[in-house]
DNA sequence: GGCGTGACTATGG
DNA sequence: ACCATAGCCACGC
C-alpha cells in the first residue's frame, strides 16, 4: 500500500485518536496500521508530539510493547490521573495491569 | 539535499 | 528478570 508524504503522520495521528478509552496498544502496532514498519515507532512519538492535536492525542493509551511505560517525571502525573479516569491500572513498576487483556489491536 | 530528532524496539550481557 | 547499547525511518529545517 502506498502512501503519500505525509499520509503516514496524518494517519498516525488518526488512529491515535481512535483508541477506546480503558485500551491501550503499542507503537509498533500503531505504526504497523498506519502501514508502516514496525520499527517506525520512534517516529510515532517525534510525529504525535511534534502535531498541533498532541493535546487530543491519548498518548497515556500508547505504551511500550512489553506493556510497560515511559516513567517521565513531567508526564508522570498526567498520565496518572487518565489512567485513574479511565480505569487503566498500573503497577507501582509503570507496567500496565492486565495489558493483554486491555490491549487494542487496529 | 543532508542532518537531527524522537512519550521506541530488539537484542545481548 | 533488569540494564545498556544499537538501530530503525519519516518529517522538518
Amino acid at each position: 500500500m502506498k502512501n503519500k508524504p505525509g499520509e503516514f503522520s496524518k494517519k498516525v495521528i488518526k488512529l491515535a485518536l481512535t483508541i477506546p478509552e480503558g485500551r491501550v496498544t503499542t507503537y509498533g502496532l500503531l505504526c504497523a496500521a498506519a502501514g508502516g514498519h514496525p520499527m517506525l515507532s520512534r517516529m510515532i512519538t517525534h510525529i504525535l508530539g511534534k502535531s498541533d492535536k498532541v493535546d487530543q492525542i491519548p498518548f497515556h493509551r500508547i505504551v511500550y510493547s512489553s506493556g510497560k511505560i515511559w516513567s517521565d517525571p513531567k508526564y508522570d502525573q498526567w498520565r496518572a490521573k487518565l489512567y485513574k479516569k479511565e480505569g487503566i491500572k498500573v503497577d507501582r513498576n509503570n507496567k500496565i495491569v492486565d495489558f493483554e487483556k486491555i490491549i487494542y489491536s487496529f
